[in-house]
Parts: C-alpha cells; sequence; structure tokens
RNA sequence: GGGCGUUUAGCUCAGUUGGCUAGAGCACUGCCCUUACAAGGCAGGGGUCGGCGGUUCGAGUCCGUCAACGCCCACCA
C-alpha cells in the first residue's frame, strides 16, 4: 500500500473522523456467527441515564473498552453491548421536577395529557401510565448524550446491541424471570414490618440501607410496677411510648429476675405490658431494660417476631401518626396525651413527648444528648420508619442457610479483579438478615404482573395470585385485565384487582446478561453469549447489582452469569484534600475530552489499577495528550523512507536488539492483559516507546537517512516495530493509532491481529546492543550537557571502558553511535564502566 | 464494635514468589531551535519506602503491633 504520511499530523477532528469511519465499516459490530468459545462477552453496567455521567464513568469505561480491543485484536469476537438504566427513582425524581407532576396509581390513564412546559406548581397529580410517558420521553433525549459522549472517548461498542432498562423487551424479560420465580416458590408476598420511606412512600430493601450519624437524646423514662414504684427504661424514640407492647431485658439480668412474667403500666397511656426477657437486650445500655415498640428500630422487630407480641402501629405510610387514637389506649389520660400527638411526624411527636414527660414527672433528668447511627434510604432526606405492609420477595439466602451457602460458594466460583474484592461479597451475603424485598410502592419501573382476586367485599385473595400468560408479558396490570375477567371487574366485589406496585430497579438489572443476551427471544445468542466473560462494575455496587445478579443467575441457570467480576475503583477530586474549592467550575467529561482529546483521557485513566481509587489528574491528561503526539511524530518519522522494505532485510546488530527487546514487551503486555491489568500491560508499551524514540530513533537516524543494506535494514526494522507498537498502543489510544494505521495499511487496526513473539521469529538479536548503544549515547549527551554546548557539537576523542563482553556490544554499534554522538572513533579499554568524552573545541 | 484497602521523592503513582547504590512522570534546575516532534529534546538535583518491634546473610517486599486516611458491614433501646 503507498503511504500517505501527512506533512503536519494533528490530533485535532480524529474523534470524529474515526468514530464515524467504524459506524460506516461496522468495525465492532458483533458477529453472532461466532461460537462461545470464540466469543467474548461483556455484562456493561448500563449507566443511570437521569443523572449525568462523570469522569468516574469515563474512568471505568476505559478500562473495559481497552480490554474489549485487546480481546478483539486476540481473535476474540467480541460482544460488547450497551444498556441505558432509565428504570426507578432518579428518573422519576427528575420528571417530577422537570414537569411539576406526581404519579397517583389509583388515577385513570388520560390519552390527551400534555405536560406542562413549565414546572408546575402544585404539581399535577396524573396517573401511572402517564407518567411513564414523560419519563420515557425525557429519558430518550438523556440516552443521545450519553451515546455522543461514549461515541467521543471511543468506546468500541456495538451499537446496535443496545436497551433500556424500561424497554419493552427488558419488562418482558423480568418479569418472565419473575413469573418463573413465582412458580418455583422463590418469589413470595407477606405482610410484614418494612423499613419504608416516607417521603417516597415505598418499601426499601438491605441493599439501599445506609446508616448515617444522627444527633438524638436518651430519655429516661418511668414505667410503673403493678406496685406503683417506677421502672426506668431508656429510649431515643420517646414518641414511641404508645406503640409500646413490652419492657425487655437480659434473661441473666439480676435486676429484672422478679419483674419477667409480670406487668408494667406505660406513662401518660397507662397501657399494661409485659416484661419479657430476650438475649438481644443488653445489660449494659441504659438501665438494662428498653421498651419494646411496633416499630421503632429492626431489633424491635426482631423482638416483636421472636416473641410473639402484638402490633400497635400509629406511624402510617405517610409518615405521621394516625388521627383516630389507637383502641388500646383506653384511659382518659391515654387519649387526651394521644390527642397532641395525632397527625404530627415523628420529630414533632418527639419534642411533644418529651415536654408532656417533664410536665408529668416521668421525665427523669434531663435527655442525654448523643450522636447515633441511623438507617436511611440511600436516597432518601428522612429516617427511615418501619410500617407494616404487603410486599413481594425473592429469596436470596436471607432466611435459608441452604441457598445463603450455595451462592457464598458463588461468591467463591467467581473470578474476582482484584482479588480482595471477594470478602465484599462474602461478608454482605454472611449479613443478610431477610430475603429481597422486591415491590416499591413506585411509578416509573417493570410492574408486578399481577392480579388477586377480590372475595364478596371487594378484599383481595393473596393467596392465589392471577398470573399472565409468559406469551402474553410484559403486561400492566392496573391497565391491562386477566384472562376470564371482564375490565368491568376492575375493583369489583368478585372481580379482581391488579398489583399497584413495581419492582424493585435492580429486580431488572440483576437480569442484564439475560437482557443483552437476550435469553428471552433470542436463545441462539443467549448461548452464544452466556455466561458472560467479564462483569465490570464499581465495587459501591457489589451488594446490589453484582450479588442480584448472582443470584437470579443461581436461581434460573444454577450457574453464574460471568465468570470474572473486574472492579474498578474511584475518581476522587483532587479538591476533596480542600485545596482550591475555589475554582466551581465543574469538570463535565465532554469538556476535559474536548480539551485533551480522548486518547489523553483515556490514557490517564488506563493508569487507575483495578480497583483503586484514582485522583482526578489532569496533568496526567497532558501527558496522555503528549504522548499521542508523540505517537504522529514518530511514526511520521518511521515511515519517512519511501515503500514497505521485507523484513528479511534486518540484519544490523542494532536493530536486531531492538527487536528483541519489543518482543519481550509483547510478552508483558500480553500477560498482564491476559489477567485484565490494563494499566501494567500500558506502562510496559510506554516505557519501552520512549526509550524507542529517545534513544533507538537518535542512534539508527543517520544510517537510515543513508543508502543500501544498512538503511534497507533500518527501514524494515522501523515498520515492523511501529506496527507493534501502534497495536500495543490500540487499546489505550485507539484514535491516533487508527490514524497512524491508516497512513500504510489496510482496515483497522483495531481489529488486526494483537502482536506475538511469532512476528519476531528470525529478527531478533541480542537485547544488550541496544542497551549498551543508549547507555554510551546518554553519557555522550552528558558530556555535551555539562560542557552546555550544542548535541551537534563534535566528539574529538571517545573511550569506552568496561568488561570485554560490554564493549563487544558497543563495538556493534559502533557505526551509528558515532553517528548519534558526532564522534569519529571509539577506543575500547577493558575496566571498571566508564564513558570518556574529549568534545571538539 | 467487626472487616477490607491505602500509607514509597513537593504531587500522582510503579516496585509481580524478599536479593545489586529504591524507579517513572509531573513539578524544580541547567542546557539545546539536533532535517519525526519547541504544546519539543537532552541532562541534573531530590526519598532514613507511616511509627515501633521481630524473622533473615539480606526486608519497601514476610510476621506482630500501633497510627492516619478511605470504604464496607453492625441490633439505632
Amino acid at each position: 500500500m503507498t503511504r500517505n504520511v501527512p506533512e503536519k499530523p494533528v490530533l485535532e477532528g480524529l474523534e470524529k473522523k474515526w468514530d464515524a469511519r467504524w459506524e460506516t465499516d461496522g468495525t465492532f459490530r458483533f458477529d453472532r456467527s461466532k461460537s462461545r468459545e470464540e466469543i467474548f462477552a461483556i455484562d456493561t453496567p448500563p449507566p443511570t441515564v437521569s443523572g449525568s455521567l462523570h469522569v468516574g464513568h469515563v474512568f471505568s469505561y476505559t478500562h473495559t473498552d481497552a480490554l474489549a480491543r485487546f480481546q478483539r485484536m486476540s481473535g476474540k469476537e467480541v460482544f460488547y453491548p450497551m444498556g441505558w438504566d432509565d428504570n426507578g427513582l432518579p428518573t422519576e425524581r427528575r420528571v417530577q421536577n422537570y414537569y411539576g407532576v406526581r404519579g397517583d396509581a389509583s388515577l385513570p390513564y388520560n390519552p390527551n395529557f400534555e405536560p406542562p412546559s413549565e414546572p408546575h406548581e402544585p404539581p399535577i397529580e396524573i396517573s401511572r401510565r402517564n407518567f411513564i410517558e414523560l419519563c420515557h420521553n425525557l429519558t430518550i433525549e438523556d440516552e443521545k448524550v450519553f451515546e455522543n459522549l461514549w461515541r467521543t472517548l471511543g468506546l468500541s461498542v456495538d451499537w446496535t446491541q443496545t436497551y433500556t432498562t424500561i424497554d419493552e423487551h427488558c419488562r418482558r424479560t423480568s418479569q418472565r424471570m419473575f413469573v418463573r420465580n413465582l412458580k418455583r416458590g422463590e418469589a413470595y408476598t407477606q405482610e410484614a414490618p418494612v423499613l419504608w420511606d416516607v417521603d417516597f412512600k415505598t418499601a426499601v430493601a438491605q441493599a439501599e440501607l445506609e446508616d448515617r450519624e444522627r444527633p438524638g437524646a436518651y430519655h429516661r423514662i418511668s414505667f410503673y410496677k403493678t406496685d406503683g414504684t417506677p421502672l426506668f427504661i431508656e429510649t431515643t424514640r420517646p414518641e414511641l411510648i404508645c406503640s409500646c407492647v413490652a419492657v425487655v431485658a437480659h434473661p441473666d439480668d439480676e435486676r429484672y429476675q422478679a419483674l419477667f412474667g409480670t406487668t408494667v403500666t406505660t406513662p401518660l397511656f397507662g397501657v399494661e405490658v409485659p416484661v419479657v426477657a430476650h438475649e438481644l437486650a443488653d445489660p449494659g445500655k441504659g438501665s438494662g431494660a428498653a421498651m419494646i415498640c411496633t416499630f421503632g428500630d429492626t431489633t424491635d422487630v426482631t423482638w416483636w417476631r421472636e416473641l410473639d407480641l402484638p402490633t400497635r402501629a400509629v406511624i402510617q405510610h405517610n409518615g405521621r401518626f394516625q388521627e383516630e387514637t389507637p383502641d388500646w389506649i383506653d384511659t382518659e389520660l391515654g387519649r387526651a396525651t394521644y390527642a397532641g400527638l395525632a397527625g404530627l411526624y415523628p420529630n414533632q411527636a418527639k419534642k411533644k413527648m418529651a415536654e408532656l414527660l417533664a410536665e408529668s414527672g416521668d421525665l427523669d433528668g434531663e435527655p442525654k444528648s448523643i450522636t447515633h447511627p441511623v438507617k436511611f434510604y440511600e436516597k432518601g432526606d428522612r429516617p427511615l420508619e418501619i410500617v407494616t405492609s404487603r410486599q413481594w420477595y425473592l429469596r436470596n439466602g436471607g432466611r435459608d442457610e441452604n441457598l445463603r451457602g450455595e451462592l457464598l460458594a458463588r461468591g467463591e466460583e467467581l473470578d474476582w479483579v482484584p482479588d480482595f474484592m471477594g470478602v465484599r461479597f462474602k461478608h454482605w451475603v454472611d449479613g443478610l438478615t431477610g430475603d429481597w424485598l422486591i415491590s416499591r410502592q413506585r411509578f416509573f419501573g417493570v410492574p408486578i404482573p399481577l392480579w388477586y382476586q377480590l372475595d364478596e367485599e371487594g378484599l383481595p385473595d393473596y393467596s392465589e395470585p392471577i398470573l399472565p400468560d409468559e406469551d402474553s408479558l410484559p403486561i400492566d396490570p392496573s391497565t391491562e385485565t386477566p384472562t376470564g375477567y371482564a375490565d368491568s371487574q376492575r375493583g369489583q366485589p368478585g372481580g379482581f384487582a391488579g398489583d399497584p406496585d413495581i419492582m424493585d430497579t435492580w429486580a431488572t438489572s440483576s437480569l442484564t446478561p439475560q437482557i443483552a443476551g437476550h435469553w428471552d427471544d433470542d436463545p441462539d445468542l443467549f448461548q452464544r453469549v452466556f455466561p458472560m466473560d467479564i462483569r465490570p462494575q464499581g465495587h459501591d455496587i457489589i451488594r446490589t447489582w453484582l450479588f442480584s445478579t448472582v443470584t437470579r443467575s443461581h436461581l434460573e441457570f444454577d450457574s453464574l452469569p460471568f465468570q470474572h467480576a473486574t472492579i474498578s475503583g474511584w475518581i476522587m477530586d483532587p479538591d476533596r484534600k480542600k485545596m482550591s474549592k475555589s475554582k466551581g467550575n465543574v469538570v463535565t467529561p465532554l469538556s476535559v475530552l474536548e480539551q485533551y482529546g480522548s486518547d489523553a483521557v483515556r490514557y490517564w485513566a488506563a493508569y487507575g489499577r483495578p480497583g483503586s481509587d484514582t485522583i482526578f489528574d489532569e496533568g496526567q491528561m497532558k501527558i496522555g495528550r503528549r504522548l499521542a503526539t508523540k505517537v504522529l511524530n514518530a511514526s511520521r518519522f518511521a515511515l519517512g523512507f519511501g515503500e514497505d522494505v521485507a523484513v528479511s532485510s534486518i540484519t544490523e546488530p542494532l536493530d536486531r536488539s531492538m527487536l528483541a527487546g519489543l518482543s519481550e514487551v509483547v510478552r508483558q503486555a500480553t500477560v498482564a492483559f491476559r489477567k485484565f491489568d490494563y494499566a501494567r500491560a500500558l506502562e510496559a508499551t510506554e516505557s519501552s516507546f520512549w526509550a524507542w524514540t529517545d534513544d533507538y530513533l537518535e542512534l539508527v537516524k543517520g544510517r537510515a537517512y543513508g543508502e543500501g543494506a544498512a538503511a534497507a535494514s533500518a527501514h524494515a526494522a522501523l515498520q515492523l516495530a511501529l506496527s507493534v507498537y501502534l497495536r500495543l498502543f490500540a487499546p489505550f489510544l485507539p484514535f491516533v493509532t487508527e490514524e497512524v494505521w491508516s497512513w500504510w495499511r489496510e482496515g483497522s487496526v483495531h481489529r488486526s491481529p494483537w502482536p506475538t513473539k511469532e512476528e519476531f521469529v528470525g529478527m531478533t538479536g541480542d537485547v544488550a546492543v541496544l542497551e549498551a548503544a543508549s547507555t554510551v549515547l546518554s553519557a555522550v549527551r552528558r558530556a555535551k550537557s555539562d560542557a552546555k554546548t550544542s548535541m551537534r557539537t563534535e566528539v574529538s576523542a571517545l573511550t569506552v571502558t568496561a568488561p570485554s563482553d560490554y564493549l563487544d556490544s558497543v563495538r556493534q554499534a559502533e557505526g551509528d553511535l558515532l553517528e548519534a554522538g558526532r564522534g569519529s572513533g571509539i577506543n575500547y579499554e577493558i575496566g571498571e564502566f566508564a564513558v570518556e568524552t574529549v568534545l571538539a573545541q
């Protein structure tokens, strides 16, 4: 092929040029005719589209892309899909704020609804379906922006393999899998206390909790024994005294032995409650006796369940105390006290109760301020309450030791990169306290595909839900009618009701291998890509995405969903070290990509080791840009000598020495990539490349400009080395390598074979030659640098003193060395290593 | 309270089973327009490898312990 080397190559514009070209050529199109063994399948994380992508995304997706490109060049057909996670609360929140609307599952669908152009105040109440339509409209726009960013970054995704987690295919897959879980008894419904977010008005799962340190206060309060003497308990939640169902102490606690089996009376309400014993009561906390409420915290739930206590809940789903006085409060004082609490939020009721207790003399001393961890929904703003409600659960080992053991074994079976991330999985599974709560009282998600028969009084029968045909999925039970019923029977006694809930977003995300691999509608494709090769993801979602995916796959296929989990670290903002918060300019990925170029940003990202957190460092991007520029310039030199020369011309010892070293670099990079250690592969390649340009190119320059066999050897060696370097860099710097490749090669560098040692057979020599020549050259340069003179200064005498085999190495590169150093001859002396340079005046 | 990770030059980081005077880049200093490259090149200075104590002929590397930072988990009375 004729070489077409530009006079002044530049990096600008390469992203657009090559993205368009790769798209028209279908360079990264997945060839589904390949067998499972020939395929490398990636379970790409679907980014949440309602947020914005940040540099952390750029960071981790670059790692995966480098692995994908390596595998592709190594001969694998890479299955690299892209999904958009638009299902769930973040999108709902965005839509609520964007249009000023609220979803209400009880409202009918309005096909003529037009969203307001400005956020409406107060928010307009609309049906679930209308709300979902707005979610769709908004996310489509977000997805375009995301795809544009990924294309600019150069992800070698097959853009025909995309999905969104709310699309029909995902809903069908998710519902079908749920129905199968249900039929196998892995999903079940139960009315029980759940952690409840009072703002979002939904139940949340254990995996979505986080503890936050909050101020609180211990209130020391008197309860009354039958003889009228006080029994002190301490609580941070005095407002729940009205929900008290018992007082508990440790069974071995000497102080309370006589009280077990008796009753005490609550202050201000006069409700009689038993004194019970349980190991979880801590004799060291407070007075050693605690009140059990339904429900103040998760320990209350444990006590309530294990001690078979009654339920006396007052906090409603909206977070407020119920209006009517509960029937278990039957004293006049109690009714009066409750009237003061009705309709309040817990924090208001707490203040009120503290005042009342102080007035009545039931509060002993002042409340003691403390700071304690309180459970929050990770996306929520107020502490979670515990309310009783009917929910759907999926078995995940939290209540079944056998299943727990099986899932722990899956964690062992999985290859974790880096290794230590596996313990996070283990700890999470070990610490599960219940099954996976998958129903959410929200809107923009996959509906739970069930209906319930209504009895004569219109109450649903949850024991035998009406299941849809698998062929009819996806369905929305709030608008569709089950077989055998007329729509007019909806909500009528003797009729039916649709389940109003949706599934947890992870219930769908946990199926990404099934979704991307089209388990549901393309079994041929699925068997070619499943189980997938790698699952790249952050360590923060091991307990959610990774664990739930392993669980679903275990239940459905009795296998791992992927073989390797490649865990990426986080990007740390340098501002976190409070260096300069003043800047104020938020770093958006696109602006960084435009400023430094995608190759440069990828270079920075690729130095982040698997699993380790990395500081956002524009300095590294500058170096990446310099490297990309260097690739252009060095390539221009290497290709500046006319047509291709046969590699059999490589005869000069220096050239063969260089290739021997490069062969070793190829080996190191390949080994590193096979272990998913892209960073080490880049490091090996980069340091070799800089030495190549700094030393080899300088040494060979004079000879290359000449003619004859010695020049031909240089030309052939340069061209082989360049070909190898471009391919080694291709996973990291896809744009500049493709650009240079196009100057002199057909096809894409990204579909060319990964270099192997076979390419060097018969063309390598002794690595010591180039090493020795570089060392001597460096010494000559130092002499000129010390003399503060130009590198073009002639050397009048050069003496190299070294062991004899070292001198042999130098001799083999003598001609190149003299040209590069501007000398006329070398004196060789055997002895301790030294280079003596006499410069011409 | 339990666990995981990190701690190496001013900064960002390598250092793979313990083995030469501990490395890279940035920053810093000096020099050089050398026909691939001045948004460059060449050369140079700079570290008692978080502290303490062990094992060993030899420890940045192994063991113990402490500390700081980050993250995860934990029954919030």
